[in-house]
DNA sequence: ATTCCACTAAACACACTGTTCAGTGGTATA
DNA sequence: TATACCACTGAACAGTGTGTTTAGTGGAAT
């Protein structure tokens, strides 16, 4: 049986991202060493090596993973339908779940979004919303109909706005609830249609 | 006269904020050395320390000093000014003048905003226009008259499409005219404005 | 019993850091 | 013309972090 080894491996990567995290609150990243993480997360300096190529392979890793599980629940989403449940007086389940999951997960947001930080998960996570942003709105030919504004210039500054709402939710603590949150990206939605 | 010494001081700072931009296009901010910045400045790596602390301090007054420049169009900016003479069917001069110097200054701002680097020039800059935006729309009382999103939302959602709108160009490689970019940006803050 | 595996501890060469210090050559000043 | 000034050079310095390697420990699986 390898599943203890298994175990024991993801305890121990799942230690590292954890202290690593905790220090990202206080520190810059490149003032991190491996050396600190590995303190931290009391282990050996050469046991990180085991699991990660360097410091960067861990933030990438652990970005990914954010990402992955954000993706998840943006999948869900329809704006179309989002609209037609909005019109009457509802807010849709899945658009609280996007702002749940980013709840759930908001120490790693803040970090990785904060200006202490770092590489670029600001970028990369735009990216990731003018994707689905896109891919999204294409399906749906009335939505560009009547639109002055280029289509790349458009998703642009929808998914900044988005993004923007969620950094300033982030920022505030998140003393709103995922459903308030919901609401607002609603109303934004509705502004850009009338664009 | 101490002019000459001024002026050598001038031309060494300029050539290293040049030479440090240009290595920037290639290489990530934390694998550019100070001997990196030296050898293709072509002076002593000594010399570096003699005009400033560290890199960071190099990048810290390159950014800025784009932030200042920014700042003396963004003075000239009267949104209520902006939206009376877009209704007339004019786009205003100042308005154009910022994008004019983003574009002046565009090798700069698409390394500082690129995935490439850094330590958070994008929260540097929103933060700036936050506050421009909020200066500017506390004057004018109307402004945020039947606004169903808390300011600091909606000041947060208004700078970051705005900044969306410009990382977009940069990303564009600025095919887009200043005078173009201008109309955009009207057009958004008309939507803003029926929040 | 022995092989396997995660982990440790210590050492390695290397790169980059920021500082120091004696020296060079052009520029301004008396 | 002498000399004081100033930006800059070249070389050395200790310090810190890097990623890799090596031999060894102890518990788990076969």
């Amino acid at each position: 049986m390898t599943a203890v080894y298994d175990e024991m491996n993801a305890k121990t990567r799942e230690k590292i991202q954890q202290q690593f995290l905790q220090l990202l609150k206080d520190k810059n990243f490149m003032k991190v060493s491996v050396q600190d993480i590995a303190t931290a997360a009391n282990i050996n300096r050469g046991t990180f090596y085991l699991h990660y190529l360097d410091k960067y392979d861990l933030l990438d890793q652990m970005e990914e993973n954010l990402l992955a599980g954000l993706e998840m629940h943006l999948e869900l989403l329809q704006p179309d339908f989002l609209l037609s449940e909005a019109a009457k007086g509802h807010t849709s389940n899945h658009a609280v779940e996007v702002f749940r999951y980013i709840q759930l997960n908001a120490d790693a947001f803040q970090v990785f979004l904060g200006s202490n930080n770092h590489v670029g998960f600001h970028k990369r996570l735009k990216l990731f919303f003018v994707e689905h942003f896109l891919e999204k709105m294409m399906k749906n030919e009335n939505f560009f109909k009547g639109a002055t504004v280029p289509h790349d210039y458009l998703s642009s500054f929808a998914t900044s706005a988005f993004l923007g709402l969620v950094e300033q939710w982030l920022d505030n603590e998140l003393v709103e609830t995922p459903t308030e949150m919901a609401e607002m990206y609603i109303q934004i939605i509705f502004f850009i249609r009338n664009l």
